[in-house]
RNA sequence: GUGAGCGUAGCUCAGCUUGGUAGAGCGCCAGACUGUGGAUCUGGACGUCGGGGGUUCGAAUCCCCUCGCUCACCCCA
């Protein structure tokens, strides 16, 4: 009976920006190449198929985002391909296969696009996501972390935001790592009996991802474990302080999280991660750190690096949060409607409507003959600041009625002259 | 991968407990108002009640299965 096919939708975890939604993400688009060009950072654009292999040998073969959650196949030729999870490898992948070490200076770039996990959706986390991050590389001076932290604050104060909070660690070097993951397992050994399951499972598997643990009652028992920072070696030791020290000096306000630790096995020395409170479960705006030994491990020449990714999608979930209070009313998309009667007024409708577009008005033109009283409804609803109406009593005089739809007065003007007026009148 | 909640008009939702074959608000269309929108009034269109099966004389309502969405765990941006 039923012969209706179900329509197709979106797959899980992707979805479609509509406007008036996507001209929020266009003003943190916009906001963030501001900011991060006030900087001297340069955009690059990398590709979103990437070897298999970049990921595996950076992010970690024992990850979760490499062992359950990327997007992999073979191509036709057998290849296995993936596509991106982040961005970081990908950008030090370029930074070695375009030699950029040989130019002699550092490098700071920017990217902002799609990543893909395939993990269960909920808010603020998607399959298809998208993070605009930023990475400097070729120098571990301490103060570009503390620059990467200045401008990233910079960055939330200028969209709007205010309850967020700096979290910042350091994760120690390649080196001194191996041996506090030592000393903190053994110090879980006598107290793992009296923790959550997950808990005692990860004393085994993954110590630091205890320190990370939210059970309640687990609590007392990881403040009183050994932190990192105390077991890092001399240089990473002071590393530490001197980005400290750069915080305090820029007035960046952070909070010390011995608990901080990333997911991501590149990462050396400086982590940090800024969370607000208006996001949910998913409450990380944006995290980073340090990579030293990235580039060595996809086969490159040893270069530091810092870097930050920014969930977009949560940043805009945040923005949105953050203006909720706010009255101001959406700016008017539309400057001017044109509204004509009769096939003699098409013609010249057409040419006012291209005139005032090339002068940079956003105007709109009924495409089929319309009623005055439709046309000025429509633009009504589409927000249009000005209509321009012509009619029979227009043609004959030459002059058309201009009218200011807020004020609801109208105005008789020569079709020369309305472009003129036009932006006189929008300009205040 | 696991758990919970929710799927009824374009949107937001009521109705389900106590089965009797579908409602509101907003939006949309038209008219009152023959070339002047936003307000008001009047009228109108629009539903496989997510899908399938079962119970029943009768199912949006009860039962089973299934799909989807959402939130949470996990992990991260």
């Amino acid at each position: 009976m039923s012969n209706k096919i179900a329509p197709i939708r979106s797959v899980k975890g992707t979805r479609d920006l509509l406007p008036p939604e996507t001209g929020l993400w266009q003003r943190v688009e916009d906001e963030s190449r501001r900011t991060f060009a006030a900087y001297n950072f340069q955009e690059i654009r990398t590709p979103i198929l990437e070897a298999t292999a970049l990921f595996s040998r950076s992010v970690g073969e024992d990850t979760d985002i490499v062992m359950k959650e990327m997007y992999t196949f073979d191509d036709r030729d057998r290849e296995s391909l993936t596509l991106r999870p982040e961005a970081t490898a990908s950008v030090v992948r370029a930074y070695i296969e375009h030699s950029l070490f040989n130019e002699g200076r550092l490098h700071k770039l920017y990217y902002i696009g799609p990543m893909f996990r395939r993990e269960r959706p909920q808010k603020g986390r998607y399959r298809q996501f998208y993070q605009i991050g930023a990475e400097v590389l070729g120098s571990d001076h301490p103060s570009i972390d503390a620059e990467m932290l200045e401008m990233l604050v910079l960055l939330l104060e200028r969209l709007g935001l205010s309850g967020f909070s700096l979290l910042l660690n350091s994760v120690g070097c390649s080196k001194c790592r191996p041996q506090y993951v030592k000393t903190l397992r053994q110090a879980l050994q006598s107290v793992k009996a009296n923790m959550c399951a997950d808990c005692q499972r990860r004393a085994d598997t993954n110590p630091l991802r205890v320190l990370d643990c939210k059970v309640e009652a687990d609590q007392p028992i990881i403040e009183r474990l050994p932190h990192i920072v105390e077991h890092l070696d001399p240089e990473c030791r002071q590393h530490f302080d001197a980005v400290t020290a750069d915080l305090d000096e820029r007035g960046v306000a952070y909070t010390l999280s011995p608990r901080l630790v990333r997911g991501l096995d590149y990462y050396t020395r400086t982590t940090f991660e800024i969370t607000s409170s208006v996001l949910g479960a998913q409450n990380a705006l944006l995290g980073g750190g340090r990579y030293d030994g990235l580039s060595e491990m996809i086969g490159g020449p040893p270069t530091p690096g810092f870097g930050v990714a920014i969930g977009e999608d949560r940043l805009v979930l945040a923005v949105a949060e953050a203006a909720k209070d706010k009255t101001g009313p959406a700016a008017s998309q539309l400057d001017v409607y044109i509204a004509w009667m009769g096939d003699a007024a098409l013609a010249p409708a057409t040419v006012l409507a291209r005139q005032l577009r090339r002068d940079g008005l956003r105007v709109e033109i009924g495409y089929e003959p319309a009623k005055l009283k439709k046309s000025l409804g429509l633009a009504s609803k589409l927000g249009a600041r000005f209509a321009v109406i012509i009619g029979e009593g227009e043609l004959s005089t030459g002059r058309y009625q201009v009218k200011d739809m807020s004020a609801g007065a109208q105005k008789e003007l020569e079709p020369a002259q309305i472009a003129e007026y036009l932006k006189a009148a929008l300009a205040k």
